[in-house]
Order: structure tokens, then C-alpha cells, then sequence
DNA sequence: TTGAAAGCGGTACCAG
DNA sequence: CTGGTACCGCTTTCAA
């Protein structure tokens, strides 16, 4: 590194009122060129704006938004920032903010207690609108939000008793369509594994959902049938041949909550138990991979993109003093039927 | 939603003088039990905490981060958020941030105005340090950061002329490497697939470490051999079927950028071309399904989490006022040796 | 159309 | 150990 690369410690950028002398004018009417040009003389308005390359302003928002009482930033709580599964909700935050948004992300580590210091640090911040993923939170986190009155919208599961507002789709509804599916294309011993249930309203309502369908055709629930996994191809695999050499003469398989189909899929192959001629096999969160795999994956797909820009969209509403139509928007899901099943 | 659920516009969080006012002291005694409470006597301590309490108080960092002139807010761009590629940096930024920072996320959706604009939001808001994707940017880009003196690391490529500090690793050097191994596996006819390496800085560095280890060998590089592929599965499928069928004699390819090599290996399979028998596939962006692809993928690892946390890391030093050792810091890479090759 | 003054909600500095 | 005062940089309000 040499000394010209390093960055001079102290000297930070010009303010309002370096432009305004510069110019010739005051702050105000800097202030005013820059939200509100139309009102200013196109003469000094061409002023300042030569003032201000001169000096290369870029504007303070943190003592606009003081001022303001109120910022330009949205807040994002995740689980994990590690799951590529958030991937696209960000996206559709970021991509439904534009321009006058800036995004600010943090993730929970799964916990309430961790989802709470994100709240606290968005709040202190002074966010103008929070995204929270899913509809369990900690008695805190819904007060400290409803005290601060920031804008709230809960994603993914939809839940009773929202904060605010909330974007996303049943999962009750996902896992009793699914399951409806299986028993459609005419498998009658279908298996059920999830991640754990405790702890995981969406594994829960799905299995919920699986429950139901079962019962509405009249098909008894086998417990044998319905296992809990932890996470990971690998999970999905055990699963699997826990499921075939069961015993409990096992037609079908419906994994849902993270790799566990795609791990099931490929120990099937690995073990060369055809699919679906053996077992057929559905997921969940439709991808890419899902969709290259052989056989072909039959899954449920969840419109995480979406739920990001509606999300963001019910926030930049709200922060406009419009009023956001219904505040529970279900944005429901699809089954993508393939070789699988 | 019913009535009680909606927010009430206005009312805002407390101010630290209310926290004052009903704990019976002066503001600043306030400040001083939230930042340094051993300041404080234990007794009024007790009050101001219990005042928090009672009226709700959530600190405004926006007011504070005015007064200090600094804020713990750090800005990470990212081409694009889409791509699970940067999810693992984000979660290496966001771990090494810990509590004590929070963090803003922009994409530029791969474009230089796209970057410049983030950079710009960013620095309106007056970050502590930003991490950039890369090592290529837009003059007005490198300016305005040096311009405001803020703390900058560039991650990923190692160039020359960095902004200010560097983490990743030599993009030459593992296109090198990866060739060197499957050289020293005996093969010798070796294409090269990757993603246009116009505007794609990677890419190139990965080709002309390529060429140096074909030239170094005494190898010599067949045009027909270099391809540039569009990004998804089906592009690396159809480098794979134009390297094979081209009639160059092709034993082994070397895939690299977004999922090519993954494409390769699921058209080899689909087309019952034996791998490596009839042609070994070598990758790059180790990930698990490379790891479970049959055969399992020989590939390049990058240590994408472990320059998210260098990056912060050394933002942190640097806001700190601790001298940061090397700005530029060489993370090195892997190569997973699996059946592919 | 432009400017002066008074905050926004904290914190540094110095006095007590 | 605690409090008063003067800002931080911008915007609102009200005059000019």
C-alpha cells in the first residue's frame, strides 16, 4: 500500500452550508435546491449545483432524518442470512424499495432472543418500517413495535394475531394441497416428514394440513409415517430408509423444510430405489436443483420473491399515509408436478 | 384486522429527557448510565433503568449518531442478492459485526450506475465503513469514497489499486491451480468454460491462470478448447456437448462461474457420457450439491464466509482507530479433489 | 424566491 | 458524580 492509497483520517465531507457559501446563497435554499428545484431561480439553482460538485457534497440523511423525525430506511429480520431460502425475499424487499429506500438486514439466529436485539437496533435506528420473518415472536418484540408504532409486516406463514400487517401464504393450506396431490395421482400410504415441529409453526401447520387431507378421504394417520428430521441432505436420507424399511409398506413421501426431497431423491438413487416406482417422493421450496434432478422433483413452489416486494410495497405505503388495502395478504402457492410423483 | 390492531399513527418512542425527567435527573446523567454505567452511582442507576422501563425507551441513534458524527451502521453492496453465491459473505459480514454494528445491504444488479448509487445512499447515511464486491469500480465510485474518508474493503478478486483495503483471493492463482491438478492427473487435452470474460474480471484472472498453467506445461491452448457460456444449468450443459462433439479431442473441462459445471455434469449423466471416463469435469463455488452430484464434483472452494468476516473485521479495526496490519489480505482458496476428475 | 431562528434528540466539555 | 451549555447538519416556520 502505498501512502497516496491511504485514506486521510479525519476530513470528512462537505456540509449544507459549505455549499451555500460557496454559492453565495444559505443552507435553506440549498436545502430547498436539492428536495424541491422548481421552486428555486434556475440562476442560483445552476449555482448551487456547481457549488456542489465543487465541493462534493453528499447530502447527511442521518441529520435530514433527524430532523425529519423520521428516516429513509427499511429494516429486515431473517433467521439466517446463511439459507439460501431468504435469498429471493431480499431481493423482492430490495428490489420493491428502489431508489428511496435504503435496506438495513439483520438475522435472528433462529432465536426470539436474537430477533429481539434486531428489533431494538432497528428501532433505534428509527427504521421506518420493519420485516419480520414469520408470525412468532417474542411478547417484546410486538410491544416494543406497536409502542414505537413502526410499521410492521410479518412474512412467509400466515398466522393469527398479527403485529401489523402480514404478506405470505397457509402453510396448513400448503401441506393439506400437497397431500391432496399424493392421494389424487392415487398413492394411499403417504409419509410426512418435516423438521421439528416444536419450535416451527410452518412444519406444524403443514403437517397439520397433511393431517387433514388424510382425514377428509378418510385415510387413517399412521404414526410410523409421520417422522421429524433435523436439517440437510442427509436428513432427508435417513428419512427416507427410515421410511422404506419401515415396514409400513410406504407409497409415497412427502418431505418438506429445507433439503431433506433433494437429499431423499439422491439416496434413492444412490440405493437404486426407483422413483416414483418404489416411493414416490414430493418436496417443497421449489428451485432450480429440485427441477434438474432425476427423476424430476414434484414440489410445492412458495412465492418468497413476491412476498419480499409485497412486503415492502404494504411498508412504502404506509410510510406515504396511504392506506394498505387488507392488512393480510395470502399470496398462496403452486404445485409444480413432475416425474416424481 | 380489527381496530385494536391497528397502530396509531404519531406518538413516537420516548426522548431521553423524559427518561430524566422521571428518574429526577438531568439528561446527560441519562446518556452516561446507558454508554458507561459504572459512572453512575448505583443508586440513581437503579432510577434511570427503571424510568427506561416504565416509559419504553428505545435510545435514537439517528439523533446520536449526529452528535457523535459517526454512526455503527456498515454498508455492504453486492451485485445482486438474488444469487446464494453472496449469501455466505453477507452471513460472515453480519457475524463478525456482532451487536455492536448494524448493517445496510444494496445491490447493484451488476452495474457500475447500479453500485455508484448505493454507494452514493450509503454514504449519505454516513456508514462507518463500506465492503464492495470486487475490485472494479466506476471512478466517481472510488472518489467519492476516498472523498468522505470512509473505511472501504473490496472483497473477492485481488487487484491492484484497491480503494483502500482488500480481502479475498487471486482468481489468476486458482485458474492456475485447478489446471495445474488436473494436469497432474494425466490429462492433457483441457477445455476451459467460463462465464463472457469481457466485464467479468474473475472470469478473465480464472483464464489467464489457465493459459500460464497450459503454457508452463508445455501445453499448448486450443481456441477451439476456450468457451464462454451463458450463466445457468443449460449453458454449462451446452459448453459440455460443444466441447465433446467439437472433435478437439477434449479429456477433461474445466467449468467455472455460477452453476456451470453443475449443468455439465447432469447433461453428461443424462446423455450416459461416463465422467470422468469419457470426460472429467472440474468446477468451481464448491457447495454442497456439488458434493452430492454423482459423480461428486472435484472443485474450487473459495472462502466466501471467511472474507465476509475478514472485510468486517477489518472495517471494525479501522473504526477503531487500530491499525489494520495488510490492507491487503490473501484468503487462498481450496481445491476438493472428488470423482469428477 | 430567499433568509433567520428554532428545533430534532443526543453527546462533549467543562464547572460545580 | 452530576448538570449546564453549545453544538452535530439539516428542515420547518415565519418574515422579509
Amino acid at each position: 500500500m502505498t501512502p497516496e492509497t491511504r485514506i486521510e483520517g479525519l476530513r470528512r465531507g462537505a456540509r449544507m452550508t459549505d455549499v451555500a457559501a460557496l454559492a453565495g446563497v444559505s443552507a435553506m435554499t440549498v436545502s430547498r435546491a436539492l428536495r424541491n428545484p422548481d421552486v428555486v431561480t434556475p440562476e442560483t439553482l445552476q449555482r448551487i449545483q456547481a457549488a456542489i460538485r465543487t465541493v462534493g457534497y453528499v447530502p447527511n440523511r442521518v441529520a435530514g432524518s433527524l430532523s425529519l423525525r423520521r428516516s429513509n430506511v427499511m429494516g429486515l429480520v431473517l433467521p439466517s442470512l446463511r439459507s439460501s431460502l431468504f435469498v429471493e425475499t431480499i431481493q423482492g424487499v430490495s428490489d420493491a424499495l428502489g431508489q428511496n429506500y435504503d435496506l438495513m438486514i439483520a438475522n435472528s439466529g433462529y432465536t426470539h432472543r436474537g430477533e429481539e436485539a434486531a428489533v431494538v437496533a432497528f428501532l433505534s435506528q428509527r427504521v421506518c418500517g420493519i420485516v419480520l420473518h414469520n408470525t412468532r415472536h417474542s411478547r417484546r418484540t410486538r410491544r416494543l413495535i406497536r409502542e414505537m408504532a413502526t410499521p410492521c409486516v410479518e412474512t412467509g406463514n400466515l398466522g393469527a394475531d398479527p403485529i401489523d400487517m402480514v404478506a405470505g401464504f397457509s402453510n396448513v393450506d400448503a401441506g393439506r394441497a400437497m397431500t391432496e396431490h399424493l392421494i389424487g395421482r392415487g398413492y394411499r400410504r403417504i409419509g410426512f416428514v418435516s423438521l421439528p415441529v416444536k419450535e416451527n409453526d410452518r412444519a406444524a401447520d403443514r403437517r397439520a394440513g397433511y393431517l387433514a387431507a388424510l382425514a377428509h378421504h378418510g385415510l387413517a394417520a399412521d404414526p410410523g409415517l409421520i417422522l421429524e428430521s433435523p436439517p440437510g441432505l442427509a436428513g432427508g436420507a435417513d428419512a427416507l430408509v427410515r421410511l422404506v424399511e419401515g415396514g409400513g409398506g410406504v407409497d409415497a413421501a412427502f418431505l418438506t423444510g429445507d433439503v431433506l426431497a433433494i437429499g431423499a431423491v439422491l439416496e434413492a438413487n444412490r440405493r437404486g430405489w426407483p422413483v416414483p416406482g418404489r416411493i414416490a417422493i414430493a418436496g417443497s421450496d421449489d428451485n432450480e436443483f429440485q427441477e434438474r434432478l432425476s427423476p424430476p422433483l414434484t414440489s410445492l413452489r412458495f412465492p418468497r420473491y413476491e412476498i419480499g416486494r409485497q412486503a415492502a410495497r404494504m411498508l412504502t405505503e404506509r410510510v406515504l399515509g396511504r392506506e394498505v388495502g387488507p392488512a393480510v395478504v395470502d399470496l398462496g402457492f403452486q404445485i409444480i408436478q413432475r416425474a416424481s410423483t
